[in-house]
DNA sequence: AATAGATGTCAGAAAACCTAACATGAGTTT
DNA sequence: AAACTCATGTTAGGTTTTCTGACATCTATT
């Protein structure tokens, strides 16, 4: 029994400044990870990029990776080999193991204590 | 027990256009009802509004009642009365009875079929 | 030193949003 | 009926946020 309540997985809501507020990323970092297929948030008929709590969570994990001190080739093999697990495991190719199994079996949980999202100066945090 | 997966519920997340999309109402109906104080949404430093979960809820409850023929008053009392019920029924003030039960009590749940969110032609469905 | 990877920064343009004002249609009141 | 009020539409001018593309920089590697 996976998680109630995420009718809004999938759905495009935020806009890139709120996602550097919630990751901790910056913008330049965010599209050039999506310019390496790492994700492929919705637009809207402006082009402006709507993220979904999908692409929040993916977001955060490579935020994660990065500070394992993996590059990009590293983060994309990560995704590249998890879609290969759902595979293997499962019907179809999409969401069979859940985010936190998924980071248990791919690397050992750091500490990682730093926080973010205060302190920068986030253009919705006065 | 409430709902897990709530720690966005008061987060500042998503702009008006999402918004609109997301509950049928137009960005004019939206600031109108935040003018006769039901909502009250972030800014972020810019001014833009930042709606939560809370205030998508609350905007939902919103349509429902103009859906039922309720006017601002109306709308107004219904907000009033819930924060007293809140106060009556248990400790503090703040989201005692959830949003379904409120519904049960104040309205008896209307047929209302109408689906929105496609149609009108919303900023990001193109 | 040259190259490659990852990110910062800047510029100009476009999209989305802001407020304020006026317009309108449906009900009310006088 | 004329005048009002309520709720919403529409328009205008300005501001904020985002967009793309280019160039700068820093760190490692060759």
């Amino acid at each position: 029994m996976p998680n109630a309540n995420n009718e809004h997985e999938y759905t495009p809501l935020f806009p890139i400044g709120v996602v550097t507020g919630q990751t901790g990323l910056t913008a330049r970092q965010i599209r050039y990870y999506e310019q390496n297929g790492l994700i492929k948030p919705a637009r809207t008929n402006g082009k402006q990029r709507l993220y979904s709590f999908q692409d929040l969570a993916r977001l955060k994990e490579i935020r994660r990776l990065l500070q394992d001190g993996l590059n990009m080739a590293g983060i994309k093999k990560v995704f590249r080999d998890k879609g290969l697990l759902n595979e293997i495991a499962g019907e179809s190719s999409e969401k069979k193991v859940s985010e936190t199994e998924m980071r248990k079996i791919f690397h050992e949980e750091l500490k990682q204590a730093g926080r973010f999202n205060q302190g920068k100066g986030n253009f919705f945090n006065k």
